[in-house]
DNA sequence: CCAGAGTGCTCAAACGATTGAGCAACCGAG
DNA sequence: CTCGGTTGCTCAATCGTTTGAGCACTCTGG
């Protein structure tokens, strides 16, 4: 009452347009002498709005450094303006992986040029909490999510999937046919792995260090490895130990194979974790890697590289997965047509040394 | 039935209660009977709601799931719910770093302690944009910002500093004095690990690969290294190559060393992936390390530990680095009493075998 | 029987952005 | 001169939450 715009008015309240504070609508609108309303409608390009209008006010945004404010905007549209990364179960060993990282750079990458924050979303260790991302996800905080290597029978996955919120899976999810998810073809990239220690350095007695099998990941690249021992022309041996990309469950994973099958040739890892400590294992037992066995691993997020040999791995491109499944979860977002569910990305071998091929 | 509780009008509007889309206040107030601000008031314990209703509230927003929308706090409370962390040069070997993902871990972990999400913020590629991260804070989409890994130079770390948002810097910032950060004793880790060369090993010809000098990490880092050459008993001879913090700089600093200094020593670089660059350069010289020359890196994020030989390093504690910036950044968000304006935490040196320690 | 205190709630306003409805001014055609 | 259309804005309501003010009631002491 005791307030209004262009004139003069002496009163005490500090209801300024040019007051402290970041600028609003209001400021703006008071600086040009129109409504925020008019102001609202000029920076979104209204066509009821005049030339000379839409000029002064986007100055004026501009020396004010207008931003508009997310929590205003985004209570008005009812959706936020954030993206959701989620991990849902957060042992050390998986939000602390790269491959996470890797993802994240894709994802804020697709999400920049949205002009869309991301808002990471895990679990405390302490689990039997209700979880974080859960309330995340139920505050609106973010528009949508993408949800990181969850295992099969994650219940919360398939909760959120169903739980009305845009959600793009990483991975492959066969159980959840309807979910949208973007993944890599691991059945492919394990038998192309198997393939090599088979075709190229004629191994035939061969076993595999598994991730956990409650994981598709795992099961994908057992299948791989199965598949490729299958359809060799020469008769192969095989033999499994179930891991948890742990190096220490590769370490232990090693032995157990070793003591298992006599003139093991070749060990192939469903991680590089896992094939690092098996490589481990196999130096303390001063076999040599590859003349006595041969080592293959997969992931390719650096750990592969610098050891000594550098191992074959199989390279997983985490960054564009992440950025595939940003531009996925902003095409559901929009309500695009959206037929496709599941997307592949392509995967490649990356042959080393500890396969027996020639340094570089 | 699809009708208000108490009110039987006949209006055609769907405002009912339990209607579709996540539970708010006014859904809860309509279950249980009394108003929205009742509800809030009683989720909030206020003391001026009655025992029953609080427990028919809590029951009630239990049962719908009920969690506050964050973009309306956010807008009545004029903060967010939310913090972020500002990574300013995007770099692909910055955000890439496993340093950045360590400290993620640490922020995560103390802002899931206070309920509050992680907003993850970084430049596009072309840096000829105003700043996303600008954008973010200027949208008040976060409460405050942990910054990392910026450049002394970097006008926008000041700017932000004085932008009025509570701000939390990783590193040292000798040059705002008043800013609050959050580092760790570089000069110190340097000056120990140089010693170490010294005083353990016997080594007198020693060679620093620095990072880029706009960083205070690359020039602390020198200073270190220049301390523990000055204090030295022993005469002793240095010599400088600077890096950028990659492997292939590594590599070249350490070719430019061995060149530039007859018998030298041992190198020490001020990071892992630099020290692994100068052990990749060594080894195609047919220089064993650490038998010809010593070597002594800096960070230990897992590289370190995976080469042969294994690099001794100092071990840059970012995990605690992410968690105590967290928790300042909640101090000063709360506007807690807060004098201190920059903290360490504690380094450590980890001897493995490229300096010449025993194995193990 | 009434003042005063205490209890338990409701009301209304506010945060900032957006948008359908509405209104005043003007122009050109009839 | 008036009617219809167009232009260029303003108004008011809305999103969900929070909170100071206020209202109705009960109890207690005098």
């Amino acid at each position: 009452m005791s307030e209004s715009e262009n004139a003069t008015a002496p009163s005490p309240k500090p209801q300024s347009a040019r007051g402290r504070g970041p600028a609003t609508l209001r400021s703006i609108a008071s600086v040009v002498g129109v409504s925020p309303s008019a102001v609202s409608m000029a920076l979104a390009d209204h066509p009821r709005i005049g030339r000379e209008t839409k000029e002064a006010v986007r100055a004026a945004a501009r020396d004010l450094g207008y931003v508009a404010n997310s929590a205003g905007r985004a209570l008005r549209a009812g959706r936020s303006t954030s993206i959701a990364v989620v991990v849902p179960n957060t042992a050390q060993h998986v939000f602390g992986h790269p491959y996470f990282m890797h993802l994240l750079v894709g994802v804020n990458e697709a999400a920049n040029a949205q002009d869309t924050a991301v808002l990471i979303s895990t679990n405390p260790a302490t689990d039997h909490d209700p979880a974080a991302y859960d309330r995340i996800l139920r505050s609106q905080a973010a528009a949508g999510a993408i949800i990181a290597s969850a295992a099969i029978n994650d219940p919360n996955v398939s909760r959120m999937v169903d739980g009305g919120l845009p959600v793009v899976l990483i991975g492959r999810y066969p159980h959840l046919p309807h979910a949208v998810s973007v993944g890599m073809d691991d059945v492919a990239g394990a038998a192309a792995a198997t393939r090599h220690l088979i075709a190229e350095h004629g191994l035939r007695r061969i076993g595999h260090i598994s991730g956990p099998l409650e994981h598709q990941t795992a099961l994908d690249r057992y299948q791989g490895f199965r598949d490729a021992i299958a359809e060799s022309p020469e008769p192969c041996v095989q033999s499994l130990a179930v891991g948890d990309f742990s190096e220490e469950a590769g370490r232990a994973c090693a032995a157990q194979l070793l003591d298992g099958m006599p003139g093991l040739q070749a060990i192939f890892a469903a991680n590089d974790e896992m094939a690092y400590g098996a490589l481990l294992e196999l130096r303390s037992r001063g076999l040599r890697v590859p003349q006595d066995v041969a080592l293959v691993g997969y992931d390719d997020f650096g750990v592969s590289r610098l050891t000594t040999p550098a191992i074959t791995t199989v390279r997983v491109p985490a960054e564009e997965l992440g950025r595939r499944a940003a531009r996925r979860l902003f095409d559901l977002i929009d309500g695009a047509a959206e037929p496709v569910t599941h997307e592949n990305v392509p995967i490649e071998l990356v042959a080393r040394e500890s396969c027996g091929c020639p340094p570089d």
